[in-house]
DNA sequence: CCGGGAGTGTTGACGATGTCAACATACAGC
DNA sequence: GCTGTATGTTGACATCGTCAACACTCCCGG
């Protein structure tokens, strides 16, 4: 073994720490991942844990970070995998997003869920979060030099599309969004709608 | 006395309750809540809440549902408070509810994180916000027989406009939007950039 | 007027949980 | 092989939500 983590008594425990808590979030939320029961499932007693994280929300604000570098992969396949030219593929990053979002309910609400997880900040979650952002950031610029999209402050606009993606997924995970049979309608819907208002066009 | 909530030993202690949850939860989060400590700051004692909420949770939902109710009216004040003639006023009720948001970041996470309540349906919870929601969609319709937007399924468009306000608010909320100088402009431009994909245009 | 019942509040207790200190074990390098 | 350190375990404690048993207060019917 000899990994760069260490693979002591339990073999690398740190890891499997990240994927039981992960595999615990996606069956029964946030809230049933408690040091005892993960400690239980990969069994180890309840204080192991305390040896790779300092303390419950140590762990999940790592789970968190793990899932905003998985949602970035995600995403970064589709910009990567069709030309910058059309705007088309800026709407299906939006569309991927919220997928992702419907996709892992419940590590999505962790990984926004601030409350859950601290009350000072966690730089790991916030540098995950700002690897995303500027990820769209610099899509937004591409766009702009093509002239698909008005050139203002790209951040701006990013915050904007960011914003209303978010917004849309986080309502449909809590259950807000009663039109349950076509969410995929919806999905198209608003990043159509964002798009449009984020195009150049010759009127007003 | 003799409300019709009554006014026994305490004087109206569910009021009470509902009132100083809600001051708990500005001061120092929904984490902050307890029910002993409640109790203690009422000068009662930690069972007495039983009386009048089924748990904690029934007491958090109808915090909740009061938040909802809130931001209700205070839109409401815009929806009345000027003719329905120009998506001005669509515009104005969307920083309006960022502003709410903004100006109760804890209470505005408690009444959109289901996590922090329950894993059923609380009826009250939801019931509160499907009137705010009601109320966002008469004023599209209103806007889209006036013909400033699109004449579109008015509930789709209700969800994305909602969906962009909410997602500002809760991107802001957890501190991910870093422009924190001019949060006011980002709300101009996120209204603005929503409306404009949702108006009536000649081009396209 | 008063006695009982319902509404309201209190206390004691229990199980679950996060966390720490003290202890035990196993691996690595000398 | 020995020693130190990384890793894991056990016992304990404080806090919390919640319930059962009890106590008090008010109102209403006789």
């Amino acid at each position: 073994m000899t990994d760069e983590t260490g693979a002591y008594h339990h073999g690398d425990l740190r890891a499997a720490l990240l994927a039981e808590a992960a595999a615990m979030i996606a069956e029964g939320g946030a809230a049933s991942v408690t040091m005892r029961a993960i400690g239980q499932r990969l069994g180890v007693s309840r204080a192991a844990p305390y040896r790779h994280f300092a303390d419950k929300t140590a762990l999940l604000v790592a789970v968190a970070a793990a899932g905003f570098d998985r949602l970035k992969s995600r995403l970064q396949t589709i910009d990567t995998g069709a030309p910058r030219s059309s705007v088309e593929q800026l709407r299906r990053m939006g569309e991927e997003y919220v997928r992702f979002a419907v996709e892992n309910p419940a590590h999505y609400r962790l990984m926004y869920g601030k409350e859950a997880l601290t009350r000072q900040d966690r730089p790991e979650l916030s540098e995950a979060a700002i690897a995303l952002f500027e990820q769209l950031v610099s899509v937004i610029q591409a766009h702009q030099k093509s002239g698909g999209i008005k050139r203002q402050d790209p951040r701006a606009q990013a915050y904007v599309a960011w914003s209303a993606m978010h917004g849309l997924a986080s309502l449909w995970i809590e259950g807000h969004i009663l039109a349950t049979d076509d969410i995929d309608g919806l999905i198209r819907q608003t990043t159509r709608t964002v798009l449009d208002g984020m195009r150049v066009r010759r009127s007003r």
